[in-house]
DNA sequence: TATTATTTTTAGACTTGTCTAAAAATTTAT
DNA sequence: ATAAATTTTTAGACAAGTCTAAAAATAATA
């Protein structure tokens, strides 16, 4: 069993392998976690023990077979909860984070298995990120980020890259929703910024915008 | 804020203090909590300097307004988790207690709020017992022991003493769920023994069993 | 009331997870 | 390749919460 700072460090490490293949390092575990790379050192040391992960001296740590289960189990909790959250009891998909954060922590297996069946089996949570199945397997969808599509190329917004709360916000302004399909009306070359249609508006927005919300790739009109 | 040690201790005192009236003992806080009493008597200095319990050394402890407060606060996150184990994810009644000490200690005002709604404002947890308002405040309802019914009285079941898994098992067994009307056929001087009617059953329950069972008192037939 | 038994508190120690400050290893740059 | 900068680890300390063993206070009993 582990404890809830350890699942922590498990999740961070985690998330930091998917985005750097190779080792991850104590700094970037203490930035992620918000903590001192002292203290990073001194639990991998224990993390190391359990044989959830590999660590040597000066070289960074990679999970196990074992540490990823686990891992993968904490965020798969995490994102049930925020599908709960939205669906189930009225939060904004930008409410949900720090609630979870707590959820993710509870033990129990059936808790989670009836959570997930009540839901519906969810793929995704309600930021569009997919969530780990029993086995900690997750499906990864081809995506592309919205600033990468060509004039009149279109698809279906199925995420964002950066979930911060003000991000989330104001795209809950412009109404722009997950699922609602996304085409490029024109491309400004001096900043870079996009003409969109969604639904039956349009939109102008900028470049950062489009280089934080994910597409999936739509043919056809 | 509070910790989740330091809510489990209000949570023990609350319990201790509604069942003797009067301060509540180190060693029954100890034996509440399976703890030791020393650790008690450190842990009642901090409350009592946090302002949530009143403590004289050798006199044992109360419960201050708001150490009352949040300790209703934590009863009342554990009995709405409890319904929503048992009415949304298919429970029963006793798997629910492991999993709600855990949820209990989730901080989110909307949370549980929500859940609250979600759940249609029920009154009672699954063993019966009330669900404190936001204020704390709980609807206490007059009832007695079924053994303490004479015969031909009957009232309906509103409630267990011993949540025991292994009690409330054998009630699932037995076929005995709250709301369920309940008449003394008849009553065995010897042992105690009642012959009672419930639903379209007869069934003879021992004195031990009939002890544990609270019954809201029913007028007529 | 004096003595015994029980309850409660104190004193000191341990674990977990964290920190600061300094030392060691590694990487980068000249 | 040597010096400088950065990263990582070690050493020692601290807070929270717990424990054991012993001392102090209270309660029970003869």
């Amino acid at each position: 069993m582990f404890t809830l700072s350890e699942e922590n460090y498990l999740k961070a490490i985690y998330h930091l392998e998917l985005g750097n293949d190779g080792g991850v390092s104590t700094n970037a575990i203490a930035e992620k976690l918000a903590t001192k790379a002292s203290s990073v050192t001194d639990m991998v040391k224990k993390l190391s023990e359990k044989e959830v992960i590999l660590y040597k001296k000066y070289k960074g740590v990679t999970l196990t077979i074992l540490g990823k289960t686990v891992a993968a189990n904490v965020v798969r909790k995490h994102r049930l909860w925020e599908v709960f959250l939205v669906e189930k009891l009225n939060f904004s998909w930008h409410e949900v984070h720090e609630v979870a954060e707590q959820l993710e922590h509870i033990k129990s297996a059936k808790l989670i298995n009836q959570l997930d069946r009540f839901l519906g089996f969810p793929k995704h949570d309600p930021h569009g990120d997919p969530i780990p199945d029993k086995d900690g397997n997750l499906k990864i969808v081809a995506k592309s980020l919205l600033s990468t599509l060509s004039k009149n190329e279109s698809g279906i917004c199925i995420g964002v890259d950066d979930s911060s709360s003000e991000f989330l916000q104001f795209l809950d302004k412009k109404g722009i929703t997950l699922g609602k399909k996304i085409t490029i009306l024109d491309k400004e070359d001096f900043d870079n910024s996009l003409s969109i249609s969604i639904g039956d508006k349009k939109l102008s927005i900028s470049n950062k915008i489009a280089s934080n919300l994910y597409i999936r790739a739509h043919i056809g009109q």
